[in-house]
DNA sequence: TAACTGACCGACCGATCGGTCTTATTTCTT
DNA sequence: AAGAAATAAGACCGATCGGTCGGTCAGTTA
């Protein structure tokens, strides 16, 4: 049987943690206020308090929360794709999606915030999203070398110079998006256009990746 | 004659700059405290609101002097190449020799920094920012029109792609060189490889682009 | 010498920060 | 029915935030 108590206590967490996430994106992950944060959940700052014990513990689970976001919403949904140079555009294209679609943070996205504002401040948050980068760097190069042993994409491709291209491409995407000024076309119309010829240049077979 | 006071005031004015600028790039351009900033330079906090009547206006001259910055180390030595791709690689290359060179920032590049911090901050010092982040990519704009002008590149080349491409190149270096594990090979290196490339293969006349 | 100006300081303000404490309410266990 | 456990609330703490105030002192002007 479930504990009402704990249950309870779970829905609060995931309220809470959607909004730190939410807010995050906007001010900050320091700049996130506990007193801000209680104020628009309703709640009182000492409730946040029975959850985690600081801040920082409230920082590290936002970044965790965050990162279960990613997976499902960006991750996921390439994953479904074949094997391949396929499966790799795909994740850049569902990367884009994310930050334009009805699911996007108001500010953002929650890790580049997040990495350039935490890249100069040692610590465990800071720990905590370089590993998470790291990770997703991994991802972009695992599904890179996959392309390439897949016969998609040229041997002598670099895999750690390709992941490192599309990670670049897509971040500024999300921030020229918020930046630049209205009038200039789709920032995500162009990393994908920059991507997709990127890779067609090392696709062996130009019908895995679509055409325009 | 040159009124003492006066000179004094300058200098003071642009060390707390100066100071104000590298703090940013550690603490954010919010994070930046009058107090901190005041004892880190020695001085009173009410002695900083003697030249900028509040922390806002402070922020907006930090910004200012950054670009001051920014131009005479990044843009002028660029703009000594002979017009064309040359003076475009000159001036990616140059960035990446400010953001690794012994005048580095400690945390990094001021306005890659700041534009992630302020895009979903509404306020003069966002505007300030996008209006710089507008000038600047107009440049590398300018930049590759001109070198499509020139006979440099294919003249059905999309100076806007390619500004984008640029940019997006660039300011990932700097992050992924403060954020990425060690062992990582130079996200510099990686960031001119990609624009190298990119222009190599857009380009007429290959001897225009270093070899390696 | 007197009047004035700009640079700068120390004390202080209300507000908010992260965080602690005590207490009340709800829910499961026995 | 009674107690234990977990969620929450409210009052409160010291520290720091941005910002104001009156005033000192060096240098300029008349």
């Amino acid at each position: 049987m479930v504990d009402g108590r704990l249950a309870r206590g779970e829905r609060t967490r995931t309220a809470v943690l959607d909004a730190a996430v939410a807010l995050a994106t906007e001010a900050g992950l320091d700049g996130l206020s506990l007193g801000q944060l209680a104020e628009r959940l309703g709640v009182s700052k000492s409730g946040l308090f029975a959850h985690w014990r600081s801040k920082e513990e409230l920082q590290l689970a936002a970044i965790e929360h965050a990162r279960a976001q990613w997976t499902v919403q960006v991750v996921s949904p390439a994953l479904a794709k074949p094997r391949g140079v396929r499966r790799l555009f795909a994740l850049h294209e569902s990367r884009l999606a994310f930050y334009s679609g009805p699911r996007a943070l108001p500010g953002g996205c929650f890790f580049a915030n997040a990495e350039f504002e935490y890249s100069a401040r040692p610590g465990p948050v800071r720990d905590r999203i370089a590993v998470a980068f790291g990770e997703w760097l991994g991802l972009l190069e695992r599904l890179t070398a996959e392309a390439i042993t897949e016969g998609d994409l040229r041997a002598d491709t670099d895999p750690h110079q390709v992941a490192y291209e599309i990670e670049a491409l897509g971040m500024a995407a999300v921030l020229q998006a918020r930046l630049a000024p209205a009038p200039n076309p789709d920032p995500y119309h162009r990393a994908r256009r920059a991507v997709l010829d990127r890779l067609r240049a090392l696709c062996a077979d130009p019908d895995l990746l679509p055409e325009e």
